[in-house]
DNA sequence: TGCATCATGTAATCAGTTACATGATTTT
DNA sequence: AAAATCATGTAACTGATTACATGATGCA
């Protein structure tokens, strides 16, 4: 399971308790792996009993106790092993294609308006992922000269504005097609 | 359930057989949406069930019986409604990028080959793609004007290209990270 | 007084994968 | 004779989502 192996990654990076990492996977780890709270506590409840982690009772003033999670050897040993094991292909799920090719059922120019609100979340994630780069890895706060693991954030980061960058830039392209094929095209 | 809509839009194409909807989901379909033959039986039943598609045998000579499905006024309908609902958040899933992280953890060296091996698929899945477009879309034997269906597919098919240029293009990146951060790095 | 944040969970359901199973025909 | 292709399924399991649930503190 990947969740485990994101958790173990993230957990070496700081160690946290649920509600943290939870809200990690909301930015950060969320960039490319992505986790809702209840999901996160069950699978910690098991990697805790197969001793890949161990908790610690935190006390905070003026807020809830909370478990603290560290890894373990085991657990560093775990995410090793997997790091070895070849990357499994991806399956594609691309909703929205879908979506397109079934307006050929149906009136394609409906589709402009969902097309554009979509369009918008990614230019919102693309200015995020932009600032988040300035803030660690551009910028003048930023760390001069990185270590390695500062290095591997930054072309994971890179990835993901690629990736937005073109998803932009393909939209656009079926904007412009759904338009060509509307009422006068 | 995406799945049901994109066997709808495969049905409408062309009617066929759950062991052809499968076939189609390794190649077309299954550029933007994945489905094995026991996930795509079990959801057939089901859809009969609901009266989405009917099935008629089809008795064919050297080969064994088939059932083939095709799309009931209730089925499109289904589809439309779904057409005009709001396209769902994507939730990210990048198990490479979660190893590209691991590394900092373990050796970064050792993930080039796994990741020469990787980018050696997309390169494949590129050629496939491209070899498609010129067989549907631009070349001698594509139809020219196209339809409305025509310029559908292959907008999308021009986005599985781009995903796997920005792909291919990111891959290098993180090769000459990992490079940079190598022995003598 | 009510809403937001911090903090942790259970239960039910849905979607998808893996393993197993059968049997015909056609090609090597 | 064996392997590949055509054709259709069941069963068990894993992973992920949705709905529900509790209770503290801090701020407006």
């Amino acid at each position: 399971m990947v969740l485990e192996h994101a958790i173990l990654v993230s957990l070496l990076e700081k160690p946290g308790s649920g509600y943290e990492l939870a809200r990690r996977f909301e930015r950060s780890i969320g960039y490319f792996w992505t986790a809702t709270h209840q999901q996160i506590y069950r699978v910690l409840k098991r990697m805790e009993g197969d001793g890949w982690i161990d908790a610690h009772e935190v006390a905070q003033q003026a807020r809830p106790d909370k478990k603290e999670y560290s890894v373990t050897a085991l657990g560093r040993s775990a995410l090793s092993g997997w790091l070895h094991e070849p990357i499994a292909p991806e399956s594609v799920r691309h909703e929205l294609a879908v979506k397109i090719r079934g307006a050929a059922f149906d009136d394609p120019a409906a589709l402009i308006r969902e097309v554009e609100r979509y369009r918008q979340e990614h230019a919102d994630r693309l200015a995020r992922y932009l600032a988040g780069e300035r803030r660690d890895f551009t910028g003048p706060e930023a760390p001069a000269p990185p270590d390695a693991g500062q290095e591997l954030q930054h072309v994971v980061l890179r990835g993901g504005i690629a990736y937005e960058r073109m998803t932009l830039a393909w939209l656009d392209d079926v904007l412009d097609t759904l338009h060509r094929l509307g009422p006068q095209g």
